[in-house]
DNA sequence: GACTGAGACGTTATAATATTACACCCGTGA
DNA sequence: TCACGGGTGTAATATTATAACGTCTCAGTC
């Protein structure tokens, strides 16, 4: 692995910014990056903790907005049942992630695709699918 | 208070709890009475609300704690996307409930059976699954 | 009857998560 | 110049949830 300064993804989130019309700017993209590089969902505050030695003092505004804005490019996921954040390594700009959390050691998986709900009711149109699979991978499996 | 006065679904969950050994105490009983009542999602706070005419002021481990048993025995599921909860009139001890939630009407339908998930990822075993569309249900589309 | 342990509940306080509202700055274009 | 919009700073507050500890009651037991 290269020690290079932007990874894959952010160089991605910026080429999406560009076509897209918006606007990375530092906050937005220090939130991105440190998301990207947790290990696993992470917390808003602990977010605005680590935002904190930064330039400004940071208040829970700041990270939200920039979750919101990272949230709608698809460039994040929230996990509703952890109210907590994951980085997509994807790109995709609408449609819901399949998300694949292990209790144990904490890591999240994705996958694609629509998950293509078995049975949905008579004249329901779906527009936004929560998808969120909790379990144990198959490393803390053993 | 008697007996044949109670609905179906709370008749139903007194047999569980029979069933089960538990006790639908009277706190219990009273939140899943107002969670199968709301024609919608309800909010912890709102079931607070609603409980203070009674006896004792309701603080909010009492209706989490309530909340708490009934997510247990499967008489109601959590929304996780919105923060509420909502009464499941099936009966179904376990396993993950598919929502459908009508965003112009608030209405929820569910349904049972495994969501199944089309491609898990290798080695991982599915505990829990949090199913939830959002999007708009036959009657409002028209 | 007295003792004991478990479960449900009451109560206080606090933690954790998220939003509103308003002010300021700065770049763009009329 | 001026108005305008987007992004941000800031203070305050709203919303959601839990921790900690005490009390009560009901079985089971001595
Ligand atoms: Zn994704
Ligand atoms: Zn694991
Ligand atoms: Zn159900
Ligand atoms: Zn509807």
């Amino acid at each position: 692995m290269s020690r290079d300064s932007t990874s894959p993804a952010l160089h991605a989130a910026e080429t999406l910014c560009d076509e897209k019309g918006e606007r990375l700017t530092p906050i937005r993209r220090r939130v991105l990056e440190l998301v990207l590089e947790a290990d696993g969902p992470v917390k808003a505050y602990d977010l605005l903790e680590a935002l904190k030695p930064g330039p400004g003092s940071a208040k829970p505004p700041t990270v939200y907005r920039a979750l919101e804005f990272l949230l709608g490019l698809g460039l994040v996921h929230k996990v509703e049942a952890l109210n907590a954040y994951v980085g997509c390594s994807h790109s995709h700009d609408t449609g819901g992630a399949e998300l694949f959390i292990c209790s144990d050691c904490g890591s999240v998986q994705e996958c694609h695709g629509a998950p293509a709900s078995t049975q949905t009711p008579d004249g329901f149109i779906i527009e936004r699918s929560v998808v969120e699979h909790f379990g144990h991978c198959g490393n803390c499996r053993s």
